[in-house]
DNA sequence: ATAAATATGTAACATATGTTACGGAGGTGA
DNA sequence: TCACCTCCGTAACATATGTTACATATTTAT
């Protein structure tokens, strides 16, 4: 769904912006006193850790909104850094506008609402994957979530270095208990798909 | 704060429930279509391991909402169980009238929407622990979120085995670390806080 | 079509964390 | 004061995961 379609709402976002590929867009512990829409492009909330390294902690694509957490929070201060991934377009919404919709306007309040739920969801579920005791329980755990989503058996996979990302673990790792959950006959894999069989 | 304080709010809450120490409130994939507050009581959000431990997702205490996240969401079904730990009353109220007070009463909405972000960000917050590489770096995020939220380098902790189910992690592995820790100078602990040193 | 870049599987090895066990410390109630 | 219980530290050992390296496979760019 496109915000924007809706006269009333576009009207309301008053500031365009234009962030490059790899701009910052907010620092962590940044103030959030607005929101905004990803008109194009796409932002990922980046942790930096100690060693240089980057755990992605959130991707918010076109047509999604970032700050919403934070503008009606106690804390709201940004927990990560906000990149812009690709060349990006972004639009924002001040705090008293954004509440005046809310109650006005049942189109921005329907998405508003869902947006902040989807992603509190999406959080909840990584969660779940993350709190598994060892890493066949967090594959398990994965791939039984897709299942219940896509409703197949046969789970797409970008990449088994991207799945590895996700999954907060090293790639051989991750290839290794792969090849040994195929022998036990859990699954089976190709470089597109991973197949639950049991 | 106190929702029932509002006579508006109080009288939308249309259903009232007990329920007893360890029952279950929700089960996994039960279906949201109401949320609860907790007047009196507690709740824990807990999926069960297939080894039978348990897991803790979330705590929910007296004057706290819940399924926000789900009435509003596409998947509307419970990620995991909802079980009361101690004896506890709950009032409800279904989405419509959810959805009226949100535009009738400011002192709701603004509740509402502080609940569910709190919430999400306080997964994020638990995210950013769970992604730490090892368990030295869980329990320096883990230390730096709470010195920023209590303005104070003195940790206060229940207990260290509450700690490190909190960080995921087996009691004596959390005591080794501890001790390695304190032999780098990072830190200081006893049996009731633990001191930031560097 | 070819070269370069990226993704993948696998193995050997290093390291971190879990498991189990036990004794001591401290709190609590009889 | 004593017995009991829970929490804690520690050690030895088992196991899981990370690290590094390298050979292939696949995709992308020229």
């Amino acid at each position: 769904m496109n915000l924007l379609n809706n006269e009333d709402i576009r009207k309301k976002f008053s500031l365009k912006c234009f962030y490059p590929k790899d701009a910052i867009v907010y620092h962590e512990n940044d103030i959030c006193d607005k929101i905004g829409y990803i008109v194009k492009g796409e932002l990922n909330l980046i942790h930096f850790t100690s060693d240089g390294s980057e755990r992605i902690l959130a991707r918010l694509k076109e047509n999604q909104i970032f700050g919403d957490f934070l503008i009606n929070s106690q804390n709201n201060r940004y927990p990560a850094n906000l990149v812009s991934v690709k060349d990006s377009e972004i639009v924002f919404m001040n705090k008293e506008t954004m509440n005046y919709l809310l109650i006005q306007n049942y189109e921005f309040r329907t998405f508003y609402l869902q947006e902040l739920s989807d992603k509190a969801l999406n959080l909840n579920k990584y969660n779940k994957i993350l709190i598994q005791p060892n890493l066949r329980e967090k594959i398990m755990m994965y791939l039984h979530q897709e299942k219940l989503s896509i409703n197949s058996k046969q789970i797409p996979i970008k990449s088994k270095e991207y799945l590895a990302n996700y999954l907060n673990v090293a790639r051989p790792s991750l290839s290794r208990e792969l090849a040994l959950m195929k022998k036990d006959g859990l699954i089976d894999y190709d470089r597109d798909y991973i197949t639950i069989l049991s």
